[in-house]
RNA sequence: GGGGUCGUAGUUAAGUCGGUUAUAACGCCGGCCUGUCACGCCGGAGGCCGUGGGUUCGAGUCCCAUCGACCCCGCCA
């Protein structure tokens, strides 16, 4: 090995050399990419997290460096004194963006060997995700992967430069904390010194943000880690990252305009993208009944429109049926309903069966009147009003689906995604930012018997509604909003409640008795009374945000070492059997 | 908890109606090669067909179970 590469400090990374340094000394570390050994001439593309220089091995400008260079592998790790020089015109590789450059190395050391890697890193090889994930740390030498895990670093500090320039105080928050079992289920952590009892990692820091503010920090925030031990999705996982915040003495308005500056802000410094607040806002109503969802994507236009009325009388029995046992009628409507052929039409009803809908029906229009099975249940007069109010002209198709209104939007709603991917109505490269407003404070939970919080019981009940929350909960409207963006929920917040007696009527309204609202939240009613400033705030799934703005497809391809969709890390094999004495320590004991 | 897709050399895939020695590409190993950049050419090694059971004269192929990965519904205040 030479000593004198050994002693040197790294002059360069490798992906940062450009036509500018032509003619210096510089040395190289690096991974072996790939290696050309042309039997004479040896190439080799050297990588580091910024990208990659071809190193070229003449035997005549550094003869031992070409000999050690026969023995290079792929996945080496190398250090390279060489000089930068400029590639003649008919060997520029426009590919690389350091393609008009190379490196004439003088000097080898070969710092570490590697073994075979499990598979090819080219990144264009299809590789199982089993055998990615249990070699993570190779996956991650891939560029795509580099280049996620760096935007989120960039992201979450622009989140950092903006909020402290706004005036917020970062506070870290316990991972050892109380459990309270009303969201999602906990993660526990047996205590070893109080046996029998248990920390729950937290689901959020909700209550603790507003402890921070009644302590009067005002301006609150954290990149917080928060867990649920809830099943897996692509977007989520069961640890993931919140950018959390907390104001107090502020309004629904003040949110809003901070987090429209806060989204402006980093979406210029990490995309260079400019947004234009205000972003335009939505009821939930609204969202539910144009869009079918509370997280619409609204790239694109494709609305529901309600047809109950006109459907409902039509001679189709389903439709009829529907219409009389108080369910609805609603469709989409296809401007070009050619892109369909019949069989796609009729597969439609994949679709939206895993929501509960029986299928979808659908009519052509055109010149000479309806085809398909539904046009003969439609006379001449509902077929003009249907026309009239889906805006369909001929050549379009009108999609149907009648069941309770719950699926009835639910089945449109993902009908509607997945038609604006399919017919390619979304622009790829647009951020469609909306905020979503006035959500139902409880939502009627057929499974538990009783009503459930929409956002969380901290959520602050629109003032006039309060006198409802006794005599018809179902009415009371949150002071709750979402910021959806691209068709994903990526934040959400509310004011939340600051007077002790409204807290508490919630619990009841959720059916929580006196010693079980005691025993889980007393602390924090005990707090409310202390002086409560009125205060509000939102956390934003930072992952969710990174996987849009990279446009990953999966929230594994933003977060460094990920757990499969059984929560398990094969990489690590965590989770894993202890040994007995470990749980004899903790007095537990597996059944 | 429910539904779907998948599992064959190191990797990615092919494998017909159940029938001879399970193919290919990439990777790997060896040789040749001084302008390659997915280098090229020649040669070679490499298989518990996820695992267990069953049907059969015979199973990569059919059946059952099981394990694992991914996607969706439920769930995720």
């Amino acid at each position: 090995m030479s000593e004198f590469i050994t002693k040197q400090k790294r002059s360069h990374y490798c992906g940062s050399l450009r036509a500018q340094d032509v003619g210096n000394e510089v040395i190289l570390m690096g991974w072996v990419h790939r290696r050309r050994d042309l039997g004479g001439l040896i190439f080799v593309d050297l990588r580091d997290r910024e990208g990659t220089i071809q190193v070229v091995f003449d035997p005549e400008q550094g003869p031992q460096a070409h000999e050690l260079a026969h023995t290079i592998r792929n996945e080496f790790v190398l250090a390279i004194r060489g000089r930068v020089n400029q590639r003649p015109a008919d060997m520029i590789n426009t590919s690389m963006a350091t393609g008009e450059v190379e490196v004439i190395a003088d000097e080898l050391d070969i710092l570490n060997e590697s073994s075979t890697p499990p598979f090819v890193l080219d990144g264009e090889t299809e590789v199982s995700d089993n055998l990615l994930l249990k070699y993570r740390y190779l996956d991650l030498r891939r560029r795509d992967l580099q280049r996620n895990i760096i935007l989120r670093s960039r992201v979450a500090a622009e989140t950092r430069n903006f909020l402290q320039e706004t005036g917020f105080i970062e506070v870290e928050t316990p991972s050892l904390t109380k459990s309270t079992p009303e969201g999602a289920r906990d993660y526990l952590v047996p205590s070893r010194v109080t046996p029998g009892s248990f920390y729950a990692l937290p689901q959020s820091p909700q209550l603790f943000k507003q402890l921070l503010m009644i302590s009067g920090f005002d301006k609150y925030y954290q990149i917080a880690r928060c867990f649920r031990d809830e099943d897996l999705r692509a977007d989520r996982q069961p640890e993931f990252t919140q950018i959390d915040m907390e104001m107090s003495f502020i309004s629904e308005d003040d949110i809003i305009d901070i987090i429209e500056r806060m989204m402006t802000h980093i979406f210029e410094a990490c995309l260079g993208k400019t947004l234009t607040p205000p972003f335009p806002q939505l009821t939930y109503g609204e969202a539910i009944s144009r869009y079918g969802r509370d997280n619409p994507d609204t790239r694109f236009a494709l609305e529901i429109i309600d047809l109950t009325d006109i459907a409902g009388a039509s001679e189709f029995r389903v439709f009829s049926e529907t219409a009389r046992n108080g369910g609805a009628i609603k469709a989409l409507t296809i401007e070009d309903g050619a892109s369909l052929s019949r069989k796609d039409l009729d597969a439609l009803g994949e679709i939206v069966g895993p929501y509960g809908a029986k299928g979808v029906a659908w009519a052509r229009v055109s010149e000479e009147g309806w085809t398909g099975s539904l046009a003969k249940f439609f006379d001449q007069e509902k077929r003009g009003l249907v026309e009239k109010r889906t805006d369909a002209r001929p050549g379009a198709a009108i999609l149907f689906v009648a069941d309770t209104a719950d699926v009835v939007h639910a089945a449109l709603g993902a009908l509607r995604v997945h038609l604006g991917n399919r017919l390619g109505l979304i622009d790829q490269g647009a951020l469609a930012f909306t905020w979503i407003t006035e959500f139902p404070m409880f939502e009627y939970s057929e499974a538990e018997k009783r009503y459930m919080t929409t956002h969380h019981p901290f959520t602050s009940p629109v003032a006039q509604d309060i006198p409802f929350l006794t005599t018809d909960p179902g009415r009371v409207r949150a002071r709750a909003y979402d910021l959806v963006l691209n068709g994903s929920e990526i934040g959400g917040g509310s004011i939340r409640i600051h007077q002790s007696d409204v807290q508490s009527m919630v619990f009841e309204a959720l059916g929580l008795g006196e010693d079980e609202v005691k025993m889980k939240f007393g602390f924090f009613l005990d707090a409310l009374r202390y002086g409560t400033p009125p205060h509000g705030g939102i956390a934003f799934g930072l992952d969710r945000m990174i996987m849009i703005m990279a446009g990953a497809e999966s929230i594994r391809d933003v977060i460094a070492f990920p757990k499969t969709a059984k929560a398990t890390c094969l990489m690590s094999n965590a989770p894993s059997e202890v040994s007995a004495d470990q749980l004899a320590e903790l007095s537990l004991k597996i059944i």
